[in-house]
DNA sequence: TGACATAATTTACATTTGTAGAGATAGTCG
DNA sequence: CGACTATCTCTACAAATGTAAATTATGTCA
Protein backbone atom coordinates (compact mmCIF):
# COMPACT_ATOMS: atom_id res chain seq x y z
CA UNK A 1 0.00 0.00 0.00
CA UNK A 2 1.20 3.31 -0.96
CA UNK A 3 0.57 5.25 2.55
CA UNK A 4 -2.83 5.79 2.93
CA UNK A 5 -3.88 9.24 4.62
CA UNK A 6 -1.32 10.01 7.05
CA UNK A 7 -2.43 11.90 10.05
CA UNK A 8 0.12 13.50 12.40
CA UNK A 9 0.60 15.18 15.84
CA UNK A 10 1.87 18.19 16.84
CA UNK A 11 5.07 16.30 18.09
CA UNK A 12 5.22 13.60 15.21
CA UNK A 13 5.40 17.34 13.21
CA UNK A 14 8.76 18.13 14.82
CA UNK A 15 9.97 14.78 14.56
CA UNK A 16 9.18 14.54 10.75
CA UNK A 17 10.77 17.43 9.52
CA UNK A 18 13.60 16.87 11.40
CA UNK A 19 13.78 13.29 9.59
CA UNK A 20 13.39 14.80 6.48
CA UNK A 21 16.06 17.40 6.99
CA UNK A 22 19.11 14.25 7.64
CA UNK A 23 17.53 10.87 6.83
CA UNK A 24 18.88 8.95 7.10
CA UNK A 25 19.46 9.47 10.53
CA UNK A 26 19.90 8.16 13.89
CA UNK A 27 17.31 9.09 17.24
CA UNK A 28 20.23 11.57 19.09
CA UNK A 29 21.15 13.66 15.96
CA UNK A 30 17.00 14.02 16.09
CA UNK A 31 16.96 14.93 19.62
CA UNK A 32 20.01 17.17 19.09
CA UNK A 33 18.28 19.46 16.63
CA UNK A 34 14.96 19.12 18.21
CA UNK A 35 16.61 20.25 22.18
CA UNK A 36 16.37 23.58 21.27
CA UNK A 37 12.89 24.21 20.24
CA UNK A 38 11.29 21.66 22.39
CA UNK A 39 13.59 20.45 25.01
CA UNK A 40 13.15 17.08 24.78
CA UNK A 41 15.08 14.57 26.47
CA UNK A 42 16.56 11.68 23.92
CA UNK A 43 14.09 8.87 25.56
CA UNK A 44 11.44 11.08 24.81
CA UNK A 45 12.25 11.50 21.03
CA UNK A 46 13.10 7.91 20.62
CA UNK A 47 10.01 6.96 22.19
CA UNK A 48 7.99 9.05 19.54
CA UNK A 49 10.36 8.18 16.73
CA UNK A 50 9.70 4.09 17.24
CA UNK A 51 6.08 5.00 18.03
CA UNK A 52 6.19 6.37 14.17
CA UNK A 53 7.70 3.40 13.00
CA UNK A 54 5.00 1.46 13.98
CA UNK A 55 2.57 3.72 12.64
CA UNK A 56 4.71 3.41 9.57
CA UNK A 57 5.68 6.95 8.88
CA UNK A 58 9.16 6.43 9.51
CA UNK A 59 10.98 2.90 9.65
CA UNK A 60 14.10 2.08 11.52
CA UNK A 61 16.62 -0.54 10.30
CA UNK A 62 19.32 -1.84 13.15
CA UNK A 63 23.26 -1.15 12.05
CA UNK A 64 25.19 -2.55 14.62
CA UNK A 65 24.59 -0.85 17.55
CA UNK A 66 23.05 2.16 15.89
CA UNK A 67 19.71 2.53 14.60
CA UNK A 68 19.13 4.47 11.65
CA UNK A 69 15.97 6.00 10.84
CA UNK A 70 14.49 7.25 7.26
CA UNK A 71 11.30 8.60 6.84
CA UNK A 72 8.21 6.40 4.62
CA UNK A 73 6.19 9.47 4.43
CA UNK A 74 6.81 12.42 2.16
CA UNK A 75 6.51 15.71 2.85
CA UNK A 76 4.02 16.24 0.20
CA UNK A 77 2.19 13.11 1.51
CA UNK A 78 2.06 14.63 4.93
CA UNK A 79 0.99 17.77 3.49
CA UNK A 80 -2.05 16.11 1.90
CA UNK A 81 -2.90 14.54 4.56
CA UNK A 82 -3.41 17.46 6.94
CA UNK A 83 -4.91 19.65 4.05
CA UNK A 84 -7.20 16.67 3.74
CA UNK A 85 -8.48 17.06 7.24
CA UNK A 86 -8.74 20.42 7.42
CA UNK A 87 -10.96 20.51 4.27
CA UNK A 88 -12.91 17.84 5.49
CA UNK A 89 -13.75 18.47 8.90
CA UNK A 90 -13.79 22.43 9.00
CA UNK A 91 -14.83 22.71 5.66
CA UNK A 92 -17.15 20.07 4.73
CA UNK A 93 -14.99 19.03 1.64
CA UNK A 94 -15.39 22.75 -0.15
CA UNK A 95 -12.13 24.07 -1.68
CA UNK A 96 -13.37 27.72 -2.21
CA UNK A 97 -14.46 28.58 1.24
CA UNK A 98 -10.85 27.38 2.64
CA UNK A 99 -8.71 28.97 0.21
CA UNK A 100 -11.19 32.04 1.44
CA UNK A 101 -10.23 31.36 4.79
CA UNK A 102 -5.96 30.83 4.16
CA UNK A 103 -6.14 34.45 2.16
CA UNK A 104 -8.06 35.92 5.54
CA UNK A 105 -5.85 34.37 7.54
CA UNK A 106 -2.46 36.22 6.76
CA UNK A 107 -1.73 39.08 5.09
CA UNK A 108 0.10 38.50 1.83
CA UNK A 109 1.95 41.03 -0.23
CA UNK A 110 1.27 42.08 -4.03
CA UNK A 111 4.30 39.39 -4.84
CA UNK A 112 2.37 36.36 -2.99
CA UNK A 113 -0.73 37.58 -4.69
CA UNK A 114 0.39 37.42 -8.27
CA UNK A 115 1.76 33.80 -7.31
CA UNK A 116 -1.42 33.19 -6.61
CA UNK A 117 -3.01 34.31 -9.52
CA UNK A 118 -0.10 32.55 -11.55
CA UNK A 119 -0.51 29.21 -10.07
CA UNK A 120 -4.45 29.52 -10.26
CA UNK A 121 -3.68 30.41 -13.98
CA UNK A 122 -1.46 27.30 -14.58
CA UNK A 123 -4.07 25.22 -13.06
CA UNK A 124 -6.59 26.54 -15.71
CA UNK A 125 -4.74 25.87 -18.33
CA UNK A 126 -3.92 22.05 -17.46
CA UNK A 127 -7.73 21.64 -16.66
CA UNK A 128 -8.78 23.06 -20.21
CA UNK A 129 -6.95 19.99 -21.48
CA UNK B 1 -10.21 36.94 25.92
CA UNK B 2 -11.59 36.41 22.50
CA UNK B 3 -11.60 32.82 22.28
CA UNK B 4 -7.68 32.46 21.32
CA UNK B 5 -6.12 29.98 19.58
CA UNK B 6 -8.93 26.92 18.70
CA UNK B 7 -8.28 23.31 18.38
CA UNK B 8 -10.76 20.24 17.79
CA UNK B 9 -10.74 16.83 17.48
CA UNK B 10 -12.31 14.91 14.89
CA UNK B 11 -14.92 13.64 17.09
CA UNK B 12 -15.20 17.43 18.55
CA UNK B 13 -15.65 18.47 14.94
CA UNK B 14 -18.90 16.23 14.30
CA UNK B 15 -19.96 17.80 17.86
CA UNK B 16 -19.51 21.32 17.11
CA UNK B 17 -20.86 20.99 13.64
CA UNK B 18 -24.29 19.75 14.56
CA UNK B 19 -24.71 22.27 17.27
CA UNK B 20 -23.99 25.06 14.99
CA UNK B 21 -27.10 23.80 12.80
CA UNK B 22 -29.59 23.74 16.05
CA UNK B 23 -28.49 25.53 18.90
CA UNK B 24 -29.56 26.42 21.21
CA UNK B 25 -29.83 22.31 21.71
CA UNK B 26 -29.67 19.93 24.46
CA UNK B 27 -27.68 16.64 24.26
CA UNK B 28 -30.15 14.06 23.44
CA UNK B 29 -31.01 16.44 20.28
CA UNK B 30 -26.93 16.43 18.80
CA UNK B 31 -27.19 12.69 19.58
CA UNK B 32 -29.68 11.85 17.37
CA UNK B 33 -28.59 13.97 14.57
CA UNK B 34 -24.79 11.78 14.89
CA UNK B 35 -26.18 9.14 15.14
CA UNK B 36 -26.48 8.14 11.61
CA UNK B 37 -23.10 9.49 10.75
CA UNK B 38 -21.24 8.31 14.21
CA UNK B 39 -23.42 5.46 15.55
CA UNK B 40 -22.31 6.94 19.03
CA UNK B 41 -24.96 6.33 21.93
CA UNK B 42 -26.09 9.62 23.92
CA UNK B 43 -23.91 9.04 27.08
CA UNK B 44 -20.65 9.47 24.49
CA UNK B 45 -22.39 12.72 22.85
CA UNK B 46 -22.67 13.43 26.84
CA UNK B 47 -18.93 13.31 27.66
CA UNK B 48 -17.80 15.04 24.92
CA UNK B 49 -19.92 17.81 25.15
CA UNK B 50 -19.10 18.29 28.79
CA UNK B 51 -16.05 18.08 27.89
CA UNK B 52 -16.24 20.71 25.12
CA UNK B 53 -17.54 23.00 27.87
CA UNK B 54 -15.00 22.72 29.92
CA UNK B 55 -12.37 22.95 27.04
CA UNK B 56 -14.58 26.50 26.74
CA UNK B 57 -15.83 25.72 23.02
CA UNK B 58 -18.77 25.11 24.02
CA UNK B 59 -21.47 26.54 27.40
CA UNK B 60 -24.24 24.99 28.99
CA UNK B 61 -26.71 26.54 31.02
CA UNK B 62 -29.10 24.31 33.06
CA UNK B 63 -32.97 24.64 32.37
CA UNK B 64 -35.41 23.00 34.57
CA UNK B 65 -34.09 19.60 33.99
CA UNK B 66 -32.63 20.27 31.03
CA UNK B 67 -29.19 21.34 29.93
CA UNK B 68 -29.22 23.69 27.36
CA UNK B 69 -25.79 24.07 25.15
CA UNK B 70 -24.38 26.18 22.90
CA UNK B 71 -21.24 27.02 20.91
CA UNK B 72 -19.12 29.50 21.86
CA UNK B 73 -16.69 29.26 18.78
CA UNK B 74 -17.70 30.47 15.78
CA UNK B 75 -17.62 28.15 12.59
CA UNK B 76 -14.79 30.75 11.58
CA UNK B 77 -12.66 30.71 14.27
CA UNK B 78 -12.71 27.19 14.00
CA UNK B 79 -11.84 27.02 10.68
CA UNK B 80 -8.95 29.55 11.29
CA UNK B 81 -7.63 27.20 14.25
CA UNK B 82 -7.45 24.23 11.62
CA UNK B 83 -6.25 26.28 9.03
CA UNK B 84 -3.47 27.75 11.22
CA UNK B 85 -2.54 24.24 12.53
CA UNK B 86 -1.88 22.91 8.81
CA UNK B 87 -0.24 25.96 8.06
CA UNK B 88 2.23 26.24 10.76
CA UNK B 89 3.53 22.56 10.79
CA UNK B 90 3.05 21.12 7.54
CA UNK B 91 3.92 24.33 5.68
CA UNK B 92 6.04 26.17 8.22
CA UNK B 93 3.60 29.29 8.05
CA UNK B 94 4.48 29.53 4.44
CA UNK B 95 1.21 30.20 2.45
CA UNK B 96 1.44 30.26 -1.20
CA UNK B 97 2.57 26.42 -0.66
CA UNK B 98 -0.36 25.89 1.15
CA UNK B 99 -2.53 26.75 -1.88
CA UNK B 100 -0.70 25.16 -4.49
CA UNK B 101 -0.98 21.99 -2.25
CA UNK B 102 -5.10 22.64 -2.02
CA UNK B 103 -5.18 22.69 -5.72
CA UNK B 104 -3.70 19.66 -6.02
CA UNK B 105 -5.32 17.77 -3.63
CA UNK B 106 -8.86 18.43 -5.50
CA UNK B 107 -9.86 18.28 -9.25
CA UNK B 108 -11.76 22.04 -9.72
CA UNK B 109 -13.61 22.49 -12.39
CA UNK B 110 -14.12 26.27 -14.18
CA UNK B 111 -16.09 27.36 -12.36
CA UNK B 112 -14.68 27.05 -9.26
CA UNK B 113 -11.39 28.32 -10.58
CA UNK B 114 -12.86 31.54 -11.85
CA UNK B 115 -14.06 32.03 -8.14
CA UNK B 116 -10.76 31.68 -6.81
CA UNK B 117 -9.77 34.11 -8.99
CA UNK B 118 -11.63 36.46 -8.20
CA UNK B 119 -11.19 35.81 -4.30
CA UNK B 120 -7.44 36.93 -5.11
CA UNK B 121 -8.56 39.97 -7.53
CA UNK B 122 -10.21 41.05 -4.79
CA UNK B 123 -7.89 40.75 -2.04
CA UNK B 124 -5.61 42.64 -4.28
CA UNK B 125 -7.80 45.29 -4.41
CA UNK B 126 -8.57 45.41 -0.81
CA UNK B 127 -4.75 45.44 0.00
CA UNK B 128 -4.06 47.70 -2.73
CA UNK B 129 -5.51 50.67 -0.37
C1' DT C 1 -50.38 7.50 42.46
C1' DG C 2 -47.93 4.52 39.62
C1' DA C 3 -45.81 3.33 35.27
C1' DC C 4 -43.32 5.17 31.39
C1' DA C 5 -40.28 7.83 28.84
C1' DT C 6 -36.55 11.11 28.94
C1' DA C 7 -32.76 13.09 30.36
C1' DA C 8 -29.07 13.47 33.64
C1' DT C 9 -25.29 11.80 36.63
C1' DT C 10 -21.77 8.80 37.86
C1' DT C 11 -18.33 5.78 36.95
C1' DA C 12 -15.39 3.11 34.03
C1' DC C 13 -12.10 1.46 31.06
C1' DA C 14 -9.09 0.94 26.89
C1' DT C 15 -6.10 3.51 23.79
C1' DT C 16 -3.22 7.22 22.42
C1' DT C 17 -0.19 10.90 23.42
C1' DG C 18 3.36 13.46 25.97
C1' DT C 19 7.23 12.95 28.61
C1' DA C 20 11.02 10.67 30.68
C1' DG C 21 14.04 7.98 34.27
C1' DA C 22 16.91 3.90 35.20
C1' DG C 23 19.57 0.46 33.97
C1' DA C 24 22.04 -2.40 30.40
C1' DT C 25 25.56 -2.50 26.60
C1' DA C 26 28.99 -1.85 23.66
C1' DG C 27 32.71 0.55 21.50
C1' DT C 28 37.05 3.24 22.59
C1' DC C 29 41.07 5.11 24.58
C1' DG C 30 44.72 5.03 27.86
C1' DC D 1 41.79 -4.55 31.19
C1' DG D 2 39.13 -0.80 33.06
C1' DA D 3 36.88 3.61 32.85
C1' DC D 4 34.18 6.54 29.85
C1' DT D 5 30.81 7.73 26.77
C1' DA D 6 27.34 7.13 23.50
C1' DT D 7 23.31 4.60 22.72
C1' DC D 8 19.87 1.51 23.47
C1' DT D 9 16.12 -0.98 25.97
C1' DC D 10 12.70 -1.27 29.28
C1' DT D 11 9.41 0.51 32.08
C1' DA D 12 6.45 4.10 33.82
C1' DC D 13 3.03 7.25 34.47
C1' DA D 14 -0.18 11.20 33.84
C1' DA D 15 -3.34 13.44 30.75
C1' DA D 16 -6.31 13.36 26.86
C1' DT D 17 -9.43 10.94 23.92
C1' DG D 18 -12.94 7.57 22.48
C1' DT D 19 -16.63 5.06 23.98
C1' DA D 20 -20.30 3.70 26.94
C1' DA D 21 -22.96 1.05 30.74
C1' DA D 22 -25.47 1.47 34.96
C1' DT D 23 -28.02 4.07 37.94
C1' DT D 24 -30.89 7.88 39.26
C1' DA D 25 -34.11 11.51 38.85
C1' DT D 26 -38.01 13.71 36.91
C1' DG D 27 -41.91 15.03 34.31
C1' DT D 28 -46.22 13.20 32.35
C1' DC D 29 -50.14 10.68 31.37
C1' DA D 30 -53.54 7.34 32.51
Amino acid sequence: MPAPNVELTESEWFVIKAVWETEPCTAPVIQEKLFKPTGWHYSTVRTLMDRMVAKGVLKAKKEGKLTIYKSVVTRAQAQHGEIFYALKHAFNGALTPMVQCLLESKDLNATELAELESLIKAKKKSAKK
